[in-house]
DNA sequence: GGCCCCATGTAATGGGTTACATGATTGC
DNA sequence: GCAATCATGTAACCCATTACATGGGGCC
């Protein structure tokens, strides 16, 4: 469960289930999400496990907040999975799979296929340059003079940036392929 | 599940559980998985489901194999699905989740966070590589002159290819920023 | 009045991993 | 004799999504 190790990382400060939700939809967006109804049980499993710690906050608009910060325990729970080094999982890159059998219907459909997926990267693509325009606008230092707890948050983004760029490419010389077979063999 | 789609693509030949362990050890280890626990009841489900047909064969060495092979019910599924548009669903990248809270731990350890990490990339760059030279040293029409039913395959591994390299070169340039830090500021 | 945002949670279901259980054949 | 490969499955558990349930406040 990664989703614990996260919410340590993101408890040095008082934050509610709601707030972590806001995270993960603004900065977390290109590598990570979670559903509400998942984070709040995993902060409360924290809390029972003594890692966390929570009190009930008023809240200026809507109800009570509940807010939770990480124990001391909870700091030496969340180093060592840092120091654990990296946990590479495998990925599961689901639109791939559907690439790899993408023969089985009409040439035309396998070209909507791919022009589909580019038009979503590209999307993608957009709004992650979107944030890193925003984040050189609010920061003078950025993007080579930032201090360290900003650094390896603007890691994260330099590599959405790269692979969502990189896939967009690849959608690009996939549909030069396609385009250039159509032609070649209008009825295949 | 996604992994029904993907047994239903696979299942245009007969096959046995084991013989698609093997595939997604070997073909589709860039993007999938999973687990003979997994693969073994999908496979007697899709056929409960009408979307499969299995029979024994004997097999040369150890127990009997159960084969199964899709139905036209199974291949108007599959087709379904391909046409349903590309699932791009949530990227989960755990070794992001761990660069974005690196600044908890020293200089050094984070130094050897990526090497670690770039260590394990350049691997997999290499293993994908070979798989590319040795399809290329197979098959006289590749990369450029090959059949739609490989062509899609191959398109599978460019993707991997593309984003691996980018992931190692990206690994490269946050070593190269630590390191400066670390000469700047030696004790921090 | 209706919609969106704030705010927290539970229940049902789906999907996946790990551990367990079994047993034959081949090669060292 | 032992390890590796071939071969199939079950059971327990973990993690995640979707659906359900509730209710206040602000804005048009």
């Amino acid at each position: 469960m990664s989703l614990r190790h996260i919410l340590l990382g993101l408890l040095d400060e008082p934050k509610s289930g709601y707030d972590i939700k806001q995270l993960f939809n603004k900065i977390f967006r290109h590598f990570w999400s979670a559903e509400l109804s998942q984070i709040y049980p995993a902060l409360s499993q924290l809390e029972r496990d003594g890692l966390s710690r929570s009190h009930n906050e008023a809240s200026a608009k809507g109800p009570a907040r509940r807010v939770y910060k990480r124990t001391a325990q909870g700091t030496r729970t969340h180093k060592a999975w840092l120091r654990a080094g990296p946990e590479v999982g495998k990925d599961r890159v689901s639109y791939l799979t559907q690439v790899f059998f993408l023969d089985a219907v009409p040439a035309a459909e396998r070209l909507a296929f791919l022009t589909d997926l580019r038009q979503h990267f590209a999307d993608e693509l957009e709004e992650l340059r979107e944030v890193d325009r925003n984040w050189a606008a609010e920061d003078q230092r950025y993007p080579d003079q930032l201090p360290d707890e900003s650094l390896y948050k603007q890691f994260t983004l330099r590599l959405g940036l790269k692979k969502i760029a990189a896939t967009v490419a690849w959608c690009d010389e996939c549909i030069e392929v396609i385009k250039a077979s159509i032609k070649k063999r209008p009825k295949v």
